[in-house]
DNA sequence: ATCAAAAATAAGAATTATTCTTATTTTTAA
DNA sequence: TTAAAAATAAGAATAATTCTTATTTTTGAT
């Protein structure tokens, strides 16, 4: 039973403003945009479609950043950057992806590399003085039991 | 100011529960873990010394899946693997990292390549009768006009 | 064009992971 | 011992996402 789908007016317009930005957008950005065009789309309208999207291949998630997911319309691997400042998003076109690893077992279906730093607009050196935190001086950890069911 | 801290049997706790564990486990489930050891515990406190661990750079995010967010007590820089059905997270050892690529004026602070699929337990093949769909018949797009601020 | 079934939608409620607030307790250094 | 700083419990608040239901739109067949 493989979901026939119907046109949406609503559902191009949503993958239209994915496609028309560069800044791998969330679900809110792009009702925000989409708004201005068809007023009477809602919220829900825009995370079912994006939904719909994703299950056809037309859009792919890029992760998470400050809890909100963030989508891209270019669905050909390629990796990304995000700044730890702003939250933004960058492409990487070059970045030539790891090789295969070995995980016996593990049916690998796509990749996801992310590069985390500091953008250019962002500027100068993100705050590390917690480098100097390497270890607590009393946590020396001496249980470690076992536990019963993993995630 | 460089936030002093002072010693916590509660984050003490906390941060073995996730080194004594493969699982690369949610706040939820490290509450659950540490709550019969310290039943006066509250989720508030895991979630706090997480952050606290991860400033000191005792803990690592592995990304989020199903909407918790996955922790490591492993810091050293490695790859994960997570399984599409379950939600397993799974450490890879050997991949080798890609090549750093030139993004300019990004400063990068570090890296994360997470490897998605089905493991071992999940077995078979992912449903992947939506790859036919490869395209709508009708969506065509046709205005991607110009957006007022990225994100 | 008409019609009915299937798909899509709006509106808003529900869910839920995470953060925040406040009063209280614990830790620490003097 | 003591007082300031840090940590905590409890629960409220926040907010992204999902779900529900009644309504509207799309579509293929007539």
């Amino acid at each position: 039973m493989g979901a026939t789908r119907n046109y949406s007016k609503k559902r191009e317009a949503v993958l239209e403003a994915v496609r028309a930005t560069k800044c791998h957008p969330s679900a809110r950005w792009i009702y925000e945009q989409v708004k201005p065009k068809l007023p009477d789309i809602s919220l829900g309208t825009v995370y079912r479609n994006i939904k719909v999207c994703r299950e056809e291949g037309l859009l792919a998630s890029v992760g998470v950043v400050n809890n909100e997911e963030r989508f891209d319309g270019i669905v050909e691997p390629h990796q990304h950057a995000i700044c730890t400042k702003c939250g933004s998003i960058i492409d990487i076109e070059s970045a030539a992806p790891s090789s295969q690893p070995n995980l016996d077992g593990f049916a690998v279906d796509s990749r996801r590399t992310v590069f985390y730093g500091v953008c250019a607009k962002c500027g100068g050196q993100e705050k590390n003085w917690l480098k100097k935190f390497r270890r607590f001086g009393r946590l020396a950890g001496k249980f470690g039991k076992k536990q019963k069911g993993g995630i």
